[in-house]
DNA sequence: ATAGTAAGTTACATAAAGTAAGTTAAATAC
DNA sequence: GTATTTAACTTACTTTATGTAACTTACTAT
């Protein structure tokens, strides 16, 4: 047995999710509607991969990017409904890191 | 603001999770104990970084290690009481995979 | 003796992420 | 009206992570 067994589409799920920093912007934006500059300071996270991780999700259907005719430009980045199916996932995570992670320096 | 405004309880989990295999790692051993070469050829990680994400996981306390002097010794992976306890999340995951991911090849 | 298996490790190559400076366009600030 | 600031990125470069393939060690089977 050398192909792995896993069905492909808990495969293509768990991909996205161990994407760094793919799980932390989904999260972020459960708050709702947020900018770039925004997202950036919530989470800390460096502008060039926000912004990679802002076009792969779109691309994936999971972020809407609207660009709203003000002046200047203001682009908003809002979750979709397949973005925010995944809150279910986010808030278990949530639980699971109150109920064991503890946070300290002797640990890693 | 510069400084990140999330739970840190949160962030290292879901640092935990979106370190590349170990959410397949974790997924795999909800399946009972395994050994080294079976993990491998089951969800095809190479046998470095697996060697790695155990030796993580251990450390994290997630997976047991377990050295069965037989002849020739065999070394069985197990979750720990922690690492089954991930189990919603996998669930949730996979459920949500069901649920909205499609496998084939025009999207990525 | 020769080959095979399990559980890794090592050396090297490629890909992903981090850092910091630069870009564009419009909006104040002086 | 020139100079600075802000938003939303992009570019160039460095560091870290992952992948690939060959090697190791200890035992077993042929």
């Amino acid at each position: 047995m050398t192909q792995p067994n896993i069905c492909p589409k808990f495969e293509k799920a768990i991909s996205i999710l161990s994407q760094r920093w793919t799980g932390l912007v989904i999260y972020q934006l459960l708050n709702g509607t947020q900018r770039f500059n925004e997202i950036q300071s919530a989470i800390g996270i460096s502008g060039k991969v926000l912004s990679d991780r802002l076009k792969d999700l779109e691309q994936k259907g999971l972020v809407k990017r609207d660009v709203i005719p003000d002046t200047p430009v203001v682009i908003e980045y809002s979750l979709t409904d397949k973005g925010r199916s995944m809150e279910p996932i986010l808030k278990t995570i949530e639980q699971w890191a109150l109920d064991w992670m503890q946070v300290d320096e002797t640990q890693q």
